[in-house]
DNA sequence: TATGAATGAGCATTCATTCAT
DNA sequence: GATGAATGAATGCTCATTCAT
């Protein structure tokens, strides 16, 4: 009996992943039910069985989505000291979204909000989540550095957000990833610059 | 004579400028041959007759917008001394980008190059003449400072151009253009520092 | 053992009163497995535990409300004397139908069976009897009188049932019950005459 | 440049008599998009070109067909004298409908109104003003004459309609035209007798 | 050149029906 | 007996595209 709510929380996550991989690889305009249905391997049916339309599938995916990976983050940035170690962590998690397609579909999600009102405000939500994460983590940064004052945090965070939404944007388009392991690098030489200084 | 083709280039430059307000207005993927025609008054026919089909005519539009702004970012940001100055005007820049729909054309056309292969070429090549760009200025600004070593350019131009397209996607999710202008203060802050400095 | 039966047997006639009321509350297009479930209060899939197909369960309905109310009509007609007291009890009767919806759902299987030939021969047999049961009662009342010879039995009867279809159809179409009402009126008006002349 | 709007309205005018057809022929619930398109040997998207939708298209069907008819039933009754000329020219234009579908397509529609809010509407209209022609047929018979007291015009008129529509919902149902027939046969002998005594 | 009409492919969605549990 | 999950075939509708005028 319990196996019933599993099943049917299992069914929707398969659904789920299969839209994230689907965003990921083709993009927003191509993820039809069909194509989700594919990359799945189930009938297109079956998603209306557990959402009531694509709006709804999509606005669970951008939480579900959103909300896995904010718990990974949350939890992987939790004891990290230093920006050297932010950036090395950063590299790693970026890895994995990129793996997963975790990013590209939050991207896709992102960019198809402006097309889509009911989904522009789960993502709204959700894009304010990742900006307060991104000022936690950049106030532990600087707080009780002589860098404090001069860094306003809630700008840094909300440009931080932005760049990386925009250079995955970038990276997929170029279908390289190295582009990014250069900018890490770099931002791994000013990580050591900054942690010396402070 | 003349005129004929003169008329040819009015025609598809009206068609080009219907597709930036339509993209700029509805995303991507409502940005449809009907909608276009009626954003610029005329029928879904005429496009078909300036351009081979819609991916022709998005590619267009990436290379006519792309340039267009380059230009006027080019003789603009020519004459500038300084990091303040050149913030400045990238803040008056933006603003008319806003007005006009010009980066929010662009970044749906990057989203959705991920759909549309043949888009991608064109944007790629586009992203590319931005990032030059970039390079340009972020090089002129440093060099023959104290920073110039430290500063690696190409980073910092891919960052900024990834940061613009990214921060547009989020500043139009939201319908707000105060959050860029919170960031352009912030910067001119920054600005002000580096000018000092060097 | 009978009460396997007799469970049967209740389940079955749940199914079928659903399917009454669900017909005569949104039409015969509406009237889906998914739409009688929600009204029965259980699952579409029991519907084809106990019959075949949709249209076995409409031609099982037609059938069982025809009977239904052939029988009640017949035991309230059974006794009755003179053309006023016939109307009286029509009135009565109709009334019922109209609140239980068994004329209602008669009528949308009457015109359903245009669409669905199996359902119209069962329809068809139904429509006989209902006929052949205005027959005698049209018999029974010019019988002996003076206007027997006048009166051809077999069409009366057959404007009446389609009367009877016709105004439901029109009457449920407006919503009211306030026309069948004024006809009943006139109708009693009508047979006041008739009986005084007889 | 006339022929622009003639065309236009040639093209609704093939639609809607392909439509009728359709109705009449296989019943509202399967008067599809396709089944319509077939039998007008036309595309479905054809359809949504003309129509909004096929809410539209019945609505406009309704229309049409309810306005042709009265059109021609207003003109053929117009120099009417006496019953027995009434029930020969209503038998004539019976067969008229019978062999074009409009009645039966009417009928559908009627029936289809309890499943089609938007279509209620119109269909109310159409039907209020075939019980206003009717009151005025039967007005005019009885006119001038003994019986005009006791004939309460606008319920016989009520009548008259719904019996018409419930007697087309079952012959035709029974694929038959020989009940109406004898229906007419009988009415005749009724009106002979009314034209007598009057 | 431009338009209006038409087409055919594709999409979201619904629905009757099946079946393992 | 009954349920929940799934399937596959329609259905309404949109859209890119074509073409005669």
């Amino acid at each position: 009996m319990a196996g019933t709510q599993e099943r049917q929380a299992q069914a929707r996550q398969r659904i789920l992943e299969a839209t994230v991989r689907t965003l990921a690889a083709v993009g927003y305009p191509a993820t039809t039910a069909r194509a989700i249905a594919q990359t799945g391997g189930f009938t297109p049916g079956v998603i209306y069985y557990h959402f009531d339309d694509l709006t709804d599938l999509f606005v669970a995916t951008a939480r579900h989505t959103s909300r896995a990976r904010m718990a990974r983050y949350v939890s992987e940035v939790d004891g990290v000291r230093g920006a050297t170690e932010l950036v090395r962590t950063l590299r790693r998690l970026y890895r994995e979204d990129g793996e997963s397609g975790h990013i590209a579909a939050v991207q896709e999600l992102v960019a198809a909000a402006n097309s889509a009102p009911v989904l522009a405000a789960e993502v709204r939500a959700a894009t304010r989540q990742w900006e307060e994460f991104a000022e936690t983590v950049v106030a532990r940064l600087v707080d009780g550095t002589p860098l404090a004052p001069l860094v306003p945090v809630k700008e840094v965070a909300a440009l931080a957000v932005g760049a990386y939404l925009g250079i995955e944007m970038l990276s997929h388009l170029k279908a390289e990833r190295t582009a990014p392991d250069a900018l890490f690098d770099a931002a791994e030489r000013a990580a050591a610059m900054f942690d010396a200084f402070t």
